[in-house]
DNA sequence: AAGGTGACCGGCC
DNA sequence: TGGCCGGCCACCT
């Protein structure tokens, strides 16, 4: 009963445990559209409004904060990873295949 | 209704 | 990893 993708979006990214992160990618294919990893970065922009929904956990598959830029400060998502256990440096996480979490295609 | 847009991904060099 | 290009899909005006 999913009200429409965002949602669907959301409750993956609240599943993401600390410490880790996950790619849009890996999103877009447990919501079943692997190729719509455009619109998860979509819902994550309407995430902003979210507070349960933690977006600072979702980067790129090269593990760059590449939505760093639309958080409040311009470091902000980078101290929320670090305050998690997350290295991060240069607006790209260490050791990111390490911190990876693979989001459960269960639904 | 049509077009533009975007926090992406994968392939290629 | 870095740069460029095409595809992709839902949302907004």
């Amino acid at each position: 009963m999913e009200e429409n993708f965002f949602e669907r979006v959301y409750a993956i990214a609240r599943q993401i445990p600390e410490g880790k992160v996950t790619s849009y990618g890996a999103i877009a294919k447990a919501l079943g559209t692997a190729r719509s990893a455009r619109m998860v970065g979509w819902a994550m922009n309407a995430s902003h409004n979210m507070e349960d929904v933690p977006a600072h956990r979702v980067v790129n598959r090269k593990g760059l904060l590449s939505g760093k830029h639309h958080f409040d400060g311009t470091n902000l998502m980078q101290q929320l990873l670090e305050n998690e256990g997350i290295i991060v440096v240069d607006n790209q996480i260490v050791d990111f295949e390490n911190v990876f979490w693979m989001p459960k295609m269960d639904l």
